[in-house]
DNA sequence: GTTAGGG
DNA sequence: CCCTAAC
């Protein structure tokens, strides 16, 4: 703190205009490039939809006749004694991840052999059991190997069923699975994927009083719970804030975005973007547009909102896909053993009907018990049955001339785009993140028969970073809740073609394209009878962005997919403020690659080009009075630096490069 | 790849 | 934060 005198401009000056001003620069504003013809989109998309729905509808019937291998929806569990054991089904052609694998194959479900598939769950549907007790042998590995198999099977036909499965969660398992999600999906999704197993227990043991807990509407949420940033704490000890030396760097870990980078090989290419960022980013473009239209008042208020986080609405957007947050759907029939069906939803913050409305009454007719209630036994096991992980509607916009399979592509490459990093799963409670992985379902209160209605899954990709746009149960609490910051839901629920194959990701289904008309209707019918094409369920953008297409025309170049997505902003805190400021004292206002590296080597999320924003912004704000200023307060006594510095270096037009050895 | 500035 | 021009 004693260099800064040496500067010798403490206190504020006019700052001179130093630099010749950009302003004189030529900038040309590129044209937009016309909209027109997008509309074609919807017909070609529908017309396409129509022709996969009966491809894979028939080759799900072909497959029909030699499925008794089918299997039922597995939960995923991980156990951590066993991943390495586990390890080699990743060789098996489970494709980036068990963990997206066992979401999508319980959507793999076709309404023509249901019924056939249901016998089986009654009777030998199950394929492998996975021991509760972590007692898991060489046998379990065998029967996971088998699943596996015969899971590649049914991708190779194109169908596989998954018949309801109640899943046994015993809270003596919980634990090792709350370590494994944590350590494995969240962190090192490779890892975790080598450590899924399928857990399921026969129906059987489950039919007496079943839970059913569908789950629909994934839902992006806040996926921090232990991803915390160090910035919360003490990040700028004093020492590492002081000037002797060049130590006054960020040092935490931007453990969502590292992750990301890491897995990307850290190339600072801007040309590409994860994938997941794209989905995300619509996503969350989406639910803004979903914002405005539930709450229109609140552009009443648009001066709450300066930082672009609507805007991206209208922006130029090249994304040419998108995941939206889907409504209700029963792409599955209902089994009649599910005499108490609970469903929980989550619909990504949007809206849905209160899972107290129990769909009951459409998925079961000898509905005795409508008041669903988890049924807890005897021994201490909560039983859940995961319906279905449903997956978000998908928005793809191909060319018009786009053919089938650039289709197939793109719809894979959005899959892809959802789980290609992995998928975690949050558990909510009153549709809040049950964030506390060790406390036990009892402490949480799941266990509790009240809370069957408040209880729901979501899917989130271990990418996410933001705070849960998610609701269950209690939509209307989630409408307003930090719309800026809403995590994008994924959702998914379109087409779903046999160009996955290769992925081994998933099959195709008969459930292509549901009915799509209201968003928030909850609609108990079951859909898988009328499975139906709404072209609304393809949504296209405009035709500019067409240019961005992950579509390729077969035989055409092949074009790179282009993802772009708008970064979630991240509000500079004080200690990242004070460490800017401290870095441009030192360095001044020119040379901002090197006040990254200075100050935020470590700190992946913050360009050079954030650092020159937000210095910019500072100075601005530092200007302006303090009742105008908005965010997080600055101290005071860091905006006077930021003057000071400012001033001095528009003095000083780096007359001195290098003041720094 | 950086920097500066407008959006 | 994004985008772009100009280096």
């Amino acid at each position: 703190m004693v260099k800064r005198l040496d500067y010798g401009f403490r206190g504020f000056q006019v700052p001179p205009t130093a630099r010749r001003p950009r302003s004189t620069r030529r900038r040309g504003h590129s044209e937009k490039s016309s909209e027109g013809g997008q509309a074609c989109a919807f017909e070609l998309l529908a017309s396409l939809a129509g022709k996969l729905l009966q491809e894979s509808e028939s080759s799900a019937s072909s497959n029909a006749i030699e499925g008794n291998h089918h299997h039922g929806f597995s939960h995923s569990v991980v156990e951590k004694e066993r991943q390495d054991e586990v390890s080699p089904l990743i060789a098996k052609g489970v494709h980036n991840g068990s963990c997206a694998e066992s979401i999508f194959t319980t959507e793999m479900e076709s309404k023509k052999s249901s019924q056939k598939c249901f016998e089986h769950a009654e009777t030998d549907c199950v394929v492998e059991c996975v021991s509760v007790n972590n007692n898991c042998n060489s046998e379990c590995r065998e029967k996971i190997e088998a699943h596996v198999n015969s899971k590649n099977l049914g991708w190779e036909n194109k169908f596989v069923h998954n018949s309801n499965r109640l899943v046994e969660i015993p809270e003596d398992v919980r634990e090792s699975c709350d370590a494994n999600i944590k350590n494995g999906f969240r962190r090192e999704p490779e890892a975790s994927n080598s450590g899924v197993k399928e857990l399921t227990l026969d129906n059987k043991f489950s039919l007496k009083d079943p839970l059913e807990l569908c789950i629909n509407s994934p839902a992006l949420i806040d996926s921090n719970n232990d991803v915390r940033s160090p910035f919360c704490g003490e990040l700028f000890p004093k020492a590492s804030l002081s000037r002797h030396g060049n130590n006054n760097r960020l040092g935490f870990r931007d453990d969502d975005e590292n992750f990301l980078r890491r897995n990307k090989v850290r190339t600072k290419s801007k040309a590409f973007r994860p994938p997941q960022r794209v989905a995300c980013r619509r996503i969350r473009q989406m639910l803004t547009s979903k914002h405005r239209k539930v709450a229109p008042n609140l552009k009443d208020y648009g001066h709450s909102r300066t930082d672009g986080g609507v805007k991206p609405l209208y922006r130029k957007r090249k994304t040419c896909y998108s995941f939206e947050r889907s409504r209700h759907s029963s792409l599955f029939k209902r089994r009649k053993f599910f005499g108490r069906s609970i469903v929980i939803t989550s619909d990504g913050g949007v809206s849905s009907d209160s899972v107290s409305n129990s769909p009951n009454k459409g998925m079961d007719g000898d509905n005795s018990n409508s008041s669903a209630k988890l049924y807890v036994s005897k021994d201490s096991h909560v039983k859940f049955s995961i319906k279905s992980f449903r997956i978000p509607r998908l928005y793809v916009e191909v060319p018009r001339a786009a053919t089938v399979g650039s289709l197939k592509r793109t719809v894979k490459e959005a899959l892809m785009a959802m789980l290609g990093g992995g998928v975690h799963v949050g558990v909510l409670l009153h549709g809040k993140k049950v964030r506390d992985d060790n406390r036990t379902l009892r402490q949480t209160g799941i266990s509790c028969e009240q809370s069957h209605d408040k209880l729901g899954f979501v899917l989130e990709p271990s990418s996410s970073q933001a705070s849960p746009a998610v609701c269950v149960g209690e939509p209307s609490r989630c409408k307003t809740s930090q719309p800026t910051r809403s995590r994008e839901a994924h959702v998914l629920d379109s087409g779903i073609t046999d160009a996955l194959q290769d992925s081994s990701l998933l099959t195709n289904t008969g459930n292509l394209v549901e009915s799509n008309h209201d968003s928030t209707s909850f609609s108990t019918d079951t859909l898988a009878d009328k499975i139906t094409t709404d072209a609304r369920a393809l949504v296209t953008f405009p035709t500019r962005s067409i240019e961005a297409l992950a579509v390729v025309p077969a035989g055409q170049k092949t074009r790179q997919s282009e993802f772009v997505q708008r970064r979630t902003r991240r509000p500079f805190s004080v200690s990242e403020v004070e460490a800017l400021v401290e870095a441009v004292e030192e360095l001044g206002t020119g040379r901002w690659r090197d006040v990254k590296l200075r100050a935020f080597e470590n700190a992946d999320h913050r360009t050079y080009v954030d650092l020159k924003d937000k210095w910019k912004t500072l100075v601005h704000t530092a200007k302006i009075g303090p009742q105008q200023r908005r965010g997080e307060p600055v101290p005071e006594e860091l905006l006077d630096r930021v003057l000071a510095a400012h001033a001095y270096w528009s003095n000083h037009q780096a007359k001195v490069p290098k003041l720094e050895p």
